[in-house]
DNA sequence: GTCTATAGTCCGATAGAC
DNA sequence: GTCTATCGGACTATAGAC
């Protein structure tokens, strides 16, 4: 991070990555795959902490909210490393090559959360439109939290992310008492 | 399509391709910015057209039957192209790069609608949301396109997408009267 | 079209940990 | 005495600069 930031990614090798850490090019690769990879270690991380979350929810919760509530609980792990998160983000921000790395490590989520739902019986389809759905919250989430000068927490940016999509997918009808899942969930938890 | 289907991906140098076009190496970089690229040279088409159908839908429809109704239309283009699509469908899912390239690819198309829903007036992050979700309809809806043995066409798959992804994130009541867009765009068209 | 950097792979050597 | 980690050299192909 400290070396992308500060000469750009571009114009840092590999080489110079190893170097600063004390080790060779070849160790470096015998870590990470390639020279994107080292900015995601942290990912399978999140991902054994969602699957968890989603295992041990209450079977009676909606899929949709088993996720929503898995989500808004990483908010624990990344709290307290908000200047990073945000950094990190901004970095993958400005390089398309990191873009798709970061992209096809949500589909990697979203695809471990579908199975995990699937354990819990959940229909295999409605698990991973549930999961896929879950990382459209999580983007939208992450990205409002990363600017949020306000600095509330990730579950509360979670919550308000379900409730959208909720008004933007929902197909029935607008208007009148609105009982949207994620208004229960804001209700119920916290 | 071809030299990566009969060698394998990593087995085909960009030579080999230029070679094969009477071009040289150089040139096909002029192209293609990179050895992916080569798969995506209709993306360009894609997204302009989805742009054109969000721009011309009436403005009483909501955002999320805007999109859908526009995925829904490519069908034109992409039906004529059956087999070409599903091979080159599997060809991505067997290479990871080749799925972060389609991933980004995607991400341009959502942004790319979610602007064009703005321009009709919709508020940013609902716009930005329809258009992810349509993302995930049309995902959903490609892969069982490809995989459909009954060949319904895609228009079929993009409705039906819709009609279960309303019902994975809907927070309103279940059971009882759907009366869900996709239904009644079901019922609407065609 | 030429020239070059460097990402990423393959094979093998070596040394320390358990 | 096996397992695992670092290291080294040689090599290819991608991709950028000019």
């Amino acid at each position: 991070m400290q070396l992308y930031r500060e000469r750009g990614f571009d114009r840092t090798t590999v080489a110079d990555i190893a170097a600063h850490a004390g080790l060779t090019e070849r160790t470096f690769f015998r870590y990470f795959a390639d020279k994107r990879e080292v900015l995601f270690s942290g990912s399978g991380m999140l991902q054994d902490f969602l699957v968890a979350q989603v295992a041990s929810a209450p079977t009676s919760t909606p899929p949709i909210d088993v996720v929503a509530n898995a989500l808004a609980e990483t908010g624990a792990f990344f709290e307290p490393r908000r200047d990073f998160a945000r950094q990190r983000h901004a970095l993958i921000l400005a390089h398309a090559e990191l873009q798709e790395r970061e992209l096809i490590k949500l589909a990697s989520l979203a695809s471990a959360i579908g199975q995990a739902l699937r354990r819990r019986g959940v229909a295999a389809s409605a698990a991973s439109l549930a999961a896929e759905a879950g990382m459209t919250i999580f983007k939208r989430a992450f990205e409002a939290w990363v600017g949020d000068g306000k600095k509330r927490n990730l579950g509360h940016h979670v919550r308000a992310a379900h409730a959208e999509l909720e008004r933007v997918v929902g197909g029935a009808r607008r208007g009148g008492a609105t009982t949207g899942r994620a208004e229960r969930a804001r209700r119920g938890s916290r």
